[in-house]
DNA sequence: TGTTTTATATACCGAGCGGTAGGTATATTG
DNA sequence: CAATATACCTACCGCTCGGTATATAAAACA
């Protein structure tokens, strides 16, 4: 029950947004009432927030350990980038939600939700610029610029204009890195 | 009076998102009633749409005349750009509103009239690329990809990560130029 | 067997929502 | 001066919102 109320409340959060889904047309539409919701998740805030960390805690486990596989700093971007990538593609309705919460206005409650999680994201990215002599001292900007970048192609995967390949994540760097640079120097 | 509505709830969609921002707070904030701000707008939609389509059109002529003063491929880009990211920093309440819609999922009805704003942009910057034979043929791809680029800045510049200055403009197309590049062939 | 825990339902709450019916004071115009 | 248009008001509508008090049936446990 549990999974198919936060199965169904995801696809409907995606395509609606948080604020405009009614608690009572997730029960409807799982074929249950308010209060046995109630009863699993307390609150509708908090509904959103096990869909947002959880498939948030995931995402960043992949990334970690496709990092941690790497060596050079720039296969290490690539490989997060993929992933990245590839989560985005086969979790389209999470990301979705994530990344409309993610440009909610600032004093929505629900953005504070994401904001949590773009933030773990954000500061494991810091981490491997942290490794880069040539981008440590600028590292917030480099994360931030990295994470524009990697969203955007996801948007474009979201909104069908390239499907995921494995050469999109190489594309994606060999561009970022020769802007960074280029506003390094 | 019109304006102090406009302003104020342009104001408040901002900062809360306009789902979240009731008709109620609107009138308060301008110390008038409900059939007042119902006299001047018909709508709350009608509202946001007066608010996005005025900013949009501003945007859109200001955009059409810098574009219109350069001749060579590269300069336009790099003057729309410009102009984009300046007009961001100078109505910062409106731009935070536009994004916000855009990453609104799409069966929200906000949304719809963010996209015709945005289907307005898009158009226009697609004639930029008709113009040159290497992207002609992917036009559509170049156009999402550029103001997917544009609008990371303009994120960058909400959040306070950069503050506007003329030399960004350059530095995003060197760099969303290269990547393009290596797309393309 | 008796008791507690788990998982569900009925029926309801107060608050807030977008929107409106109907009225009025003031300014403009013929 | 009379008629009309403009710019606002009070008071209310029906509806939906997130959330809950209370009951109950089944399962687990003592």
């Amino acid at each position: 029950m549990k999974k198919s109320i936060l199965s169904k409340a995801t696809h409907l959060f995606s395509e609606q947004g948080y604020d405009s889904v009614g608690v009572n047309e997730i029960v409807v539409q799982c074929g249950i009432t308010k209060p046995t919701l109630y009863y699993y998740f307390g609150s509708k805030e908090n509904l959103l927030k096990t869909i947002i960390t959880g498939n948030g805690e995931t995402l960043r486990t992949k990334l970690r350990e496709k990092c941690a596989a790497q060596t050079e700093f720039e296969k290490k971007l690539i490989s997060v980038a993929d992933e990245y990538l590839r989560f985005t593609s086969e979790n389209r309705e999470f990301f979705r939600l994530y990344l409309s919460l993610i440009f909610t206005p600032p004093s929505n409650r629900s953005f504070e939700i994401a904001k949590l999680e773009a933030e773990a994201i954000q500061s494991f990215i810091e981490t491997i610029f942290d490794g880069e002599p040539n981008y440590r001292d600028k590292k917030s900007f480099f994360t931030a610029t990295f994470i524009g970048q990697v969203n955007m192609f996801s948007t474009l995967i979201l909104n069908n204009y390239i499907s995921y390949s494995k050469t999109y994540a190489q594309t994606l760097i060999t561009m970022y890195l020769n802007g960074a640079r280029s506003i390094a120097k």
